[in-house]
DNA sequence: AAGCCGGGGCT
DNA sequence: AGCCCAGGCTT
């Protein structure tokens, strides 16, 4: 069927939604007005390439403490990516407090796609988002879950990233002028609860009848994907440094990998381990008989543990002395935490 | 256009 | 043990 030929799409699916719509924190109740544009906000940004469940504890943490647009922005960068820590993708936190300030100087949110477009951490995706759910305004929004529904419906064969503009495309012919927001998210229930990436339920699906995947008798080859390379290994060494009950903490650079964030010290990491050869000052080090394995989203991390007290009086690089017994408080990213629990359990 | 950027859930 | 995910920014 060529894509200039609009199916009935939109309403059964919108009758599906109202009936089977998940409650999720973000969303207005039904028959309530329209949603907070903060929390849509909010909560779009932390969804991006993260999953709902993922989400729902950050998402309640944060508007208890700050509730507003204006709250956010007054917050301090060091309390903000501490509170961020373990949800990934830190430059969305950086990105997240810029934009507060920009919406809090403005004194509101713009409500067109274009105007979105504009704010830090606003891409085409989110920018769409917000417009259609939080303003009601009919717009194209195309995230994993749209992508997956939307090749499975037209039985797309051509693979990603290539197809996209053919999926917005035909994105674009189903998407209704009234409930653009309630589709989106309809869309998205649809590719979460039903259409899923490996077995979709489709009895239990609104569109089945209306669609090419389903047709084909096998919907989960869509979408097609181009081959993937295999992630390298890369080798680093963490180092506990304790003083006084204290053990010291850096900030690693504002870009690049874990940008921003608490950390332990590192050395360089590289295509073979480094074993003491990065540590950050001579000293009795202690290597560990342990290994921290971590998987990022380019490369696997296996990280060596050296571990080193000092005196009191000892200099020692720049950085925080954080209580040992609170280092939990610290807000470290996922990496270093693991590697913290191993010192907590080896050191003791 | 391609590469960089986390972490956890699901199969 | 892979695959996947309510993507955006940088080069």
């Amino acid at each position: 069927m060529p894509d200039n030929v609009p199916r009935a799409i939109a309403a059964p699916l919108l009758k599906w939604y109202d009936a089977h719509a998940r409650d999720l924190p973000w969303r207005a109740r039904p028959g309530a007005n329209a949603p907070d544009p903060y929390r849509v906000w909010l909560s779009e940004v932390m969804l991006q390439q993260t999953q709902v469940a993922s989400v729902i504890p950050y998402f309640e943490k944060f508007t208890a403490r700050w509730p507003s647009f204006e709250a956010l922005a007054a917050a301090e960068d060091a309390e903000l990516m501490a509170a961020w820590a373990g949800l990934g993708y830190y430059a969305r936190a950086r990105n997240l407090l810029a934009c507060a300030r920009e919406v809090a100087a403005r004194a509101r949110i713009p409500e067109t796609e274009a105007e979105l477009l504009g704010l830090p951490g606003i891409g085409g995706y989110t920018a769409a988002a917000i417009a259609a759910i939080a303003f009601g305004q009919r717009a194209v929004v195309v995230d994993a879950n749209v992508e997956r529904v939307v090749t499975r419906l037209f039985a797309v064969t051509e693979p990603l990233p290539g197809v996209r503009p053919r999926i917005r495309s035909l994105t674009d012919s189903i998407t209704p002028d009234a409930r653009a927001g309630d589709f989106a998210q309809a869309m998205m229930d649809l590719g979460s609860g039903i259409c899923t990436p490996r077995a979709p339920r489709c009895l239990a699906c609104p569109l089945h009848g209306q669609c090419d995947g389903f047709a084909t008798g096998a919907p989960e080859t869509f979408p097609v994907k181009a081959a993937k390379l295999p992630k390298p290994q890369r080798y680093g060494t963490m180092f506990w440094i304790e003083r006084d009950h204290r053990v010291l903490l850096v900030r690693r650079p504002a870009k690049g990998l874990l940008g921003g964030m608490r950390a332990l010290p590192t050395g360089p990491w590289g295509d073979l381990p480094p074993g003491l050869a990065g540590a950050p000052f001579a000293a009795d080090w202690r290597l560990l008989d342990a290994q921290v394995r971590h998987g990022f989203t380019h490369f696997n991390l296996d990280v060596a543990l050296a571990a080193a007290t000092i005196a009191a009086h000892t200099d020692a690089p720049e950085g925080e002395w954080w209580p040992v017994a609170d280092v939990e408080a610290a807000g470290l990213p996922t990496v270093f935490a693991k590697a913290v629990r191993v010192f907590g359990r080896m050191h003791a």
